[in-house]
DNA sequence: GTCTATATCTCGATAGAC
DNA sequence: GTCTATCGAGATATAGAC
């Protein structure tokens, strides 16, 4: 019955790959079952062989997405410090702009999600803390760089004027430059040497 | 023919007032005309006596939110300090809670909607940052608070465990009084005497 | 495993009585 | 101005052929 495993894997992988996509980018309300299998190249019928419902779907779009996302970060090799890595995330000097980081554009979806859809999308955001933490941060100074740079790109995307949303990330950058002079502690990691 | 002009602003205040309570808590999809109206105590066809659809109505429901805002923000008095300010909006001193704010709980969606509608939110989070200015504050440092505040907000709202929740705003709280003590030239309105 | 077809539901918006 | 009734579109999920 299991005609070529490897075959259902493919398939599995474009639809996961065209819902963190399309989730990411346009939530989970305006984005259809159908939508995502059109997009994968499939219609409707075939979806219930690889997820059991568009919230299972959600759960693993999200990790996927912030696969694609580490990836992208780290994709000439890991950010020399955390002013680096927060330039890279508020895509200041970026030509090509990813799809977009989950934490940051569906922040809202999931607070109307079921719990195990939060529970998800804790698990990333704690993954983003410790990837600071990782980079010599304290604990709660990453948890505040979180909330600015995540912030930052969540509401820039909301306004209507490209210059304002330009102005909130730069913004972005120098609150976090000051958030790390605040603490010399930990500042001496993010300036310095490479973890 | 205009049967009593007054009743129809009690009618349309009524409805304002659900659709600000129930959009910023669940968002434009999850809440249909058919909720706002019942909760309004009316029915579904008397809504496009009042709103020309949905959108509108989603408009005025962000303004009548932030207003709503600012008016339980300023219940005892402006705020004495910025300081003052955040831990009002984080509600870490706060027993009841109040709808919650539009800017933290709508920037996904917003994202999602039509130019009006962001211009909408675009310019109650401009009347948000001039609010930081008005107290003291520099342009660029009223930004940097307000990326800290709705994104700790925000995010406060999307994880799955209460603890968590308020670890973010506590830190929330100290990365404000971090960016203040990083801007000598602003932190002398922020700390010292009422605006 | 993937397709087409369909059952069932909900929503936004409109029409007409009162 | 508010009600009930309804149209038409689009959604999730399922059933059955291949």
């Amino acid at each position: 019955m299991p005609c070529k495993p490897e075959k259902k894997q493919q398939s599995r992988a474009r639809i996961l790959q065209s819902a963190a996509t399309l989730f990411t980018r346009n939530g989970f309300d305006a984005i259809s079952i159908d939508d995502v299998m059109r997009d994968a190249g499939l219609t409707r019928g075939a979806f219930y062989a690889h997820f059991s419902s568009k919230t299972e779907l959600y759960r693993e779009a999200i990790l996927e997405g912030a696969r694609v996302g580490r990836a992208k970060l780290f994709c000439k090799g890991p950010p020399a410090n955390v002013l680096e890595f927060a330039r890279h995330y508020l895509e200041l000097d970026v030509d090509t702009p990813w799809q977009g980081c989950p934490l940051a554009f569906l922040v809202t979806d999931i607070a109307h999600q079921v719990p195990e859809v939060k529970k998800t999308y804790t698990q990333v955001l704690k993954g983003y803390r410790d990837m600071l933490v990782a980079m010599g941060l304290g604990e709660l100074l990453a948890m505040q760089i979180c909330n600015q740079l995540i912030g930052a790109r969540a509401l820039a995307r909301a306004v209507d004027a490209p210059e304002f949303s330009r102005h909130i990330l730069l913004q972005s950058l120098e609150g976090v430059r000051a958030l790390l002079e605040a603490n010399p502690a930990d500042s001496q990691y993010s300036e310095g040497a490479n973890l």
